[in-house]
DNA sequence: CTCTTTTCCGTCAAATTGACGGCAATTGGA
DNA sequence: TCCAATTGCCGTCAATTTGACGGAAAAGAG
């Protein structure tokens, strides 16, 4: 467990540039409060940026601490390391990837980049070098909040015994009559014939294949196939839909297993 | 519905460019009104797409208020909040991102912005975070209301977890008698007898169903079937019942389960 | 038995919803 | 850079659902 943040340091011995400002919820948790509060480093010259992504998170429900400099957060991580931390990839003296480097050398902590639309050639380089997502800017606090908590899961998940993992095993084939969906191979077949589907329609169709006559809503099947940090129209499961249907009529003229529930949503036929 | 798209309000050419202009749908709430309907505040300081999404929306069932001014809203988005407020991000003294990092400081509002395609993307933008999300102009209307409604249903899950992940246990199949329902697969059957039902016939007979015996009112029937933002006439659900009671008869003449209890309601017939 | 209230049922037009071709934007490679 | 695949969304048309009536029938009241 990283060092229970004792983050509402009111760690008097700073500069008002290099310090780390704590912030911790006083308010507790109005949100979905987890186990425990998660501290969160932000790294960036930018006050601004620093400022209201500090307060953001601060109301997502995380404790943060932020750092305007390079060094000094370098120092700081390592002594204290928070949970996660946030770099911008463009600083003044030493930059986020420098300081990724530094902090690589002796520690594993998730690491997320903040870049400009464009900066692409960095982004593939830091990646390379160990962080464990990145970013462009402009960004939706929706989409970090996704992200961080998908890398927090993640990393909490490495770090328990690695047999009790949820769903860890490999992803059974499931085969429910005429169909069957292999998602480890992402195969499919009707028949035994081959029917060949793009990702998404492929977690579509297997979503409402793992329960063989459930209606599924509109929201339950794009639950399944998209991750929270996007939203599209309703309408487009119905293009998936369609194109499902498509396919799956190209090998066999008769397939009707993909039943439309009026008003509430689609169901793969049992049988 | 079709009332609902004529234009009442004035044109807000009036006045103070600031003052709030309250909408909402003139159907109030007479009656106990249980969800409360959503209030969305928009802040944008052209006044032609203030009236025109303030007049989208209400159709669509919200109620709006809007703000030609950041530092008018700030204030008025403090003493009273909506459910979620739409900036524009660029305003002429305060513009969006000030305002937001002011509201940030003291509530964790659900916020959504307004950006136009070709402002600097790098500058302006790249602070554009701590917005739950964010809309590049022009957008569709349909666009705007799924990510609105997505938003809320997110923040108004984050207000209640208080149970695991809501769609996680799939509801219990009903049975009663010769009756038969499944909830899951919206699946009906008498005597072993499939019925085709639609979603609302199904709901009133659910709800009658789970208590057998047990006199409905129509007010409950209705509480059953619809979303608390509608209200129709007694007499519908007479209309469902006709509609139920034929749909069985179809599979058995004898069919006689729903009972009508004169100047109460109707009930399920033991058995 | 007569009158009043409530319910039933057929019919219908309007609103909602679904299907699907097309298109434009994005992605990922050759 | 150009090409092909994927994907999200729009617009149109078709199908389904459904709220509302009006008159007939049934149930209560006196």
């Amino acid at each position: 467990m990283a060092g229970m943040a004792d983050t509402p340091n009111a760690d008097p011995s700073n500069t008002a540039a290099d310090s780390a400002i704590g912030l911790s919820p006083a308010s507790a948790c109005d949100t979905p409060c987890p186990a425990r509060q998660q501290t969160i480093a932000l790294v960036d010259d930018d006050r601004n940026i620093l400022t209201t992504l500090s307060i953001s998170l601060h109301a997502e429900g995380f404790a943060t601490r932020v750092y305007a400099d390079g060094e000094t957060a370098l120092k700081a991580l390592q002594e204290n390391p928070p949970d996660l931390a946030i770099f911008d990839v463009k600083m003044p003296r030493m930059d986020g990837l420098e300081l990724l480097k530094a902090l690589r050398a002796q520690s594993r902590l998730p690491v997320i980049f903040l870049t400009s639309k464009d900066e692409e050639p960095d982004e593939a380089l830091g990646l390379a070098m160990g962080a464990d997502d990145y970013i462009t800017k402009p960004f939706s606090l929706r989409l970090l909040v996704a992200r961080i908590r998908a890398i927090l899961r993640r990393s909490e998940l490495a770090k328990a015994p690695p047999e009790e993992v949820p769903g860890a095993e490999l992803p059974e084939p499931v085969v429910r009559g005429r169909l069957s969906l292999d998602p480890a191979r992402h195969q499919v077949t009707w028949d035994g014939k081959p029917v060949s589907l793009t990702v998404t329609e492929f977690l579509i169709l297997e979503a409402m294949a793992l329960r063989p006559g459930v209606v599924k809503s509109r929201n339950q099947l794009m639950d399944a196939a998209y991750s929270d940090d996007v939203y599209v129209d309703d309408r487009t499961i119905d293009s998936h839909i369609k194109r499902l249907r498509r396919k799956f009529r190209a090998v066999d003229p008769e397939f009707g297993a993909i039943d439309t529930l009026y008003g509430a949503g689609y169901s793969f036929a049992d049988g």
